[in-house]
DNA sequence: TTCGCAAAGTGTATATTTGACACAAAGCAT
DNA sequence: ATGCTTTGTGTCAAATATACACTTTGCGAA
């Protein structure tokens, strides 16, 4: 360690989240948009809000999420604490924060969390802290304010982990899918190609999903099942040791 | 939320480490003791101190590993920031707040990261931000100050999890070690039994650790061969897709 | 010197899991 | 009636996981 600022830091915190959703063809983010300064176009940003006095952490990230989306009991996790005191300084962010801040050069942690929402349950739309908000393919995602693609990148890596482990990939999806739809996630969340009928037949047997009567209709071929997510099932299965799910 | 109080949180953060390490028989963890205040025994405490100002957030934790064990180059990772506004106010650890610090109702947020040292590297002993220190078994630690036996219980699960996607418990063990030494190891910390033959067989078919002809001396009993790790075989595995050890 | 002790080191057989692969069924549109 | 598109299904071979017991080596005690 260099001595030369044994000052103790008196930071501001945030908190960042980084929303997935996905669109039954793709993982897309939702991210917010910030106005031009001086005609200088911004880079989009994660939603994120300073951590006020009293508040949890997680409460914070909770609240950032329902201020923005009007959703409640989300699947929300942290991804860790992002710090580096450079991380506002690239030329736009300086920009932007000299233009909003009372006190810009304020040096600011954030905690990062990561949330997997139903994209039908919200169509984006102003908010107290975005003027504008909008759903954005993971893909074309290639820069963003501050350390916010730190924060993605993380956040990204720790849902394709998670998801090979515990069954969080429903939170993506509507109360009822098609095992086709559930497949599909899976694929572009891993990153690869998963065989139809091997994928089916892991997922059947460990009876997480459970079939409903009901059918597609109107679809221009073989109409799929819907199925259901089977919380109970799965706490059960935690309890004998389920570990994994072997992608 | 409730709005009562939005007055942006100002906090000091703090760094605070889960020292982990393996005396050939079980973990253990590096603890500071903090003196009586008032004739009030203090728990022991995660060793830990306030970020500078300038300063990242893994070279605070560095920072407080080197200070504390003159251990440099130590593998660490963050385990996450722990902040809940009543993380101090249990009564023992508001007297020694109290006792130490100027302003002892600030809040503070925590970054906990855990780090895995050779316990041969380092004997216990007084450092800049701990009149002493020890190791302390794993499993006799049912109390900590302010929230850190949350972070140690998030820590060691992390440990759990993470050993069994990548080497990194050859951090705990001497350079040079048996693969007795190494499956023990690997038992104390995932807390079962693991067959001997099936774990030789794996860890040796991965070609991970490399024989030397050294073997034990002075033991009463067949004397064992040594391994050393093999990291660049590890690097090789990683690129060819390598994902976890199957235990 | 021999005997006992303690941990090291080794192979096989079985069950389970994975991965590769192709065609019939259903519904709609033309 | 035909064609298009997606659903839904079974088998076989290869790889992996699990269960299990005896011989070897070196030391120390008798």
């Amino acid at each position: 360690m260099d001595s030369k600022n044994r000052h103790e830091l008196n930071p501001r915190v945030s908190a960042d989240c980084v929303i997935f959703g996905f669109d039954l063809n793709q993982i897309k983010v939702l991210l917010i948009e910030r106005e031009a300064i001086n005609g200088v176009e911004q880079s989009m940003a994660l939603p994120g809000d300073l951590i006020f006095e009293g508040e949890n952490l997680d409460t914070a990230a909770s609240r950032v999420l329902y201020e923005l989306t009007g959703l409640d009991e989300i699947y929300l996790e942290q991804v860790g604490a992002f710090g580096d005191p450079n991380r506002l300084n690239n030329p736009k962010d300086q920009l932007w924060l000299k233009a909003v801040r009372q006190n810009p050069t304020e040096r600011v942690i954030t905690i990062g969390f990561f949330s997997l929402v139903n994209m039908n349950n919200y169509e984006p739309q102003p908010s107290s802290f975005a003027k504008s908000a909008a759903w954005i393919p993971l893909e074309d995602i290639d820069e963003l304010a501050f350390d916010h693609m730190e924060i993605l990148k993380a956040s990204f890596a720790k849902l394709q982990h998670k998801i090979r482990i515990q069954p969080i990939g429903f939170n993506l999806l509507p109360h009822k899918f098609t095992l086709s739809q559930l497949h599909k996630l899976y694929e572009v969340i891993l990153g690869r190609e998963l065989d139809k009928r091997n994928f089916r037949r892991k997922m059947l047997k460990l009876n997480l999903v459970q079939s409903l009567e009901e059918r597609q209709a109107g679809v221009p071929h073989k109409p799929s099942q819907y199925f259901v997510f089977n919380e109970e099932k799965y706490n059960e299965l935690i309890l004998h040791g389920f570990d994994n799910f072997g992608f």
